[in-house]
DNA sequence: CGATTAATTGAACCTGGTCAATCGGAGTGG
DNA sequence: CCACTCCGATTGACCAGGTTCAATTAATCG
């Protein structure tokens, strides 16, 4: 028997950002997962480039998506969370487009990728979700587009971390308005294409005008209207989404 | 009867950038299909923060997809051609998170958004094509945020030109170096995140160097090797990939 | 305790933005 | 056919947001 294989009381489930399971969908679930597995903090998940025999589901713990350029620079392209699905372009495409990487120990849930196709074959409403999850990460890479070609750097930075809060929300991370928050000044400054330097200097600025700060690895949202109006996006939480 | 509604001698199958249907593929397009519009420059198609009620394949045309900030700000998120998928957000999420406008006189294949659903129950392989357009949009806004956030403004100008050349090259657009670009300045400008004056003046360097010049509509790419190079992209063109 | 990594701060510099004026082509009304 | 207008492209001058360089502090670790 495999161990650790219990789908229906997977402790996402319960949480109301994600899109309810049929029965069926968990006992389905269940025989497509392989099992979990434990990634230590700096260890390379997926590698940009390279196919995978897995897929995962990310039970805990947080991680970073990136890119490199020949000339040796990094762009960030997302954060990874809880309930987020790795590897989809190296399931359907052979080929990652990103590398993704631990910033946290973190607990995956497995799947194999040769059943991703039996999968799309006996379980449609499955593979609409899986669809739906592509369409979301698009939506999103394109709200990071804007961010890195329109906004300034503090309207950047207060939408990342207000986007960040907004997630940390959904997952039950902020107690208090405070959440842990496990990346460097780095992560953050290669993510909107900022230098570290600048970075540190415009978190200073949000520091100053009571808004968010952020150090020693936890972020505390002070004013988030106020955040979001800097940001420019709207206040209300981002709708319900599936959960593989 | 509907009229025009026959995949089997769509021009844009015989492209080999595109991947083989198989004969059951194309009885099932004929019937997903609904038929055809012809779009007007300048024409709306999708609306950013709109749901829509039908999806489309591109027959011919130029477009552009593109979203605005609060502060009147615009991003491009990408440019429309031959062989793309609009609608596919909508399609599954029911919120468009960009606009599509016509840039030419375009040519649709138009799908009933509703029948999506009978589409991924019915037929799976074609479910899994659509998942894989959205991953490889997914992958080439990667790219993108990588070139805005990453490049300087003339390898960034570099970057949009070679691809811009490489998708041309794969769908026939191509003649003798030279291909049909109806964009503006301003367009361009604002995929990268630059001024119109200093992409203007970019331009104007990279036709110094004899690698590109663009105008009067008119791409013309005098040394793809060297721009790739420049843009920091392989030169290689990307894989075959589904048509819907 | 030396070594390494992250955060912080100051100062000089530069890529790219803003402002403003001009030019050329296309469309329009008279 | 010409005057007028509008829009996109082009160019020069000036300015600033953000980068780069450099040095310091703090924390973690073997």
């Amino acid at each position: 028997m495999k161990k650790g294989i219990n789908c229906r009381n997977c402790p996402l489930r319960k949480l109301d950002i994600f899109a309810p399971f049929s029965d069926d969908d968990v006992r389905f679930m269940e025989t497509f997962k392989m099992g979990e597995i434990e990634i230590a903090p700096g260890k390379q998940i997926l590698s940009e480039g390279g196919d995978a025999p897995h897929l995962y589901t990310v039970l805990s713990g947080m991680g970073i998506r990136d890119k490199v350029l020949e000339n040796g620079s990094r762009q960030v392209v997302g954060l990874v969370f809880p309930g987020d699905f790795l590897g989809l372009q190296a399931g359907v495409m052979s080929k990652m487009g990103h590398s993704v990487e631990a910033r946290t120990q973190m607990r995956l849930c497995v799947f194999d990728r040769a059943n991703l196709w039996n999968f799309f074959r006996s379980h449609p409403g499955r593979a609409f979700d899986i669809t739906w999850l592509a369409a979301m990460e698009e939506q999103f890479l394109g709200d990071s587009l804007a961010t890195v070609g329109q906004r300034d750097a503090l309207q950047s930075l207060a939408w990342a971390l207000f986007k960040i809060y907004q997630r940390g929300s959904g997952l039950n991370l902020v107690k208090d308005g405070r959440m842990a928050l496990p990346y460097t000044q780095r992560d953050i400054a290669d993510a909107l294409g900022l230098s570290l330097v600048h970075t540190n200097k415009t978190l200073a600025k949000l520091r100053d005008r009571q808004l968010v700060s952020w150090g020693n690895g936890t972020l505390v949202v002070h004013d988030a209207p106020a955040l979001a109006e800097l940001a420019m996006v709207p206040l209300e939480p981002p709708e319900r989404r599936p959960l593989m």
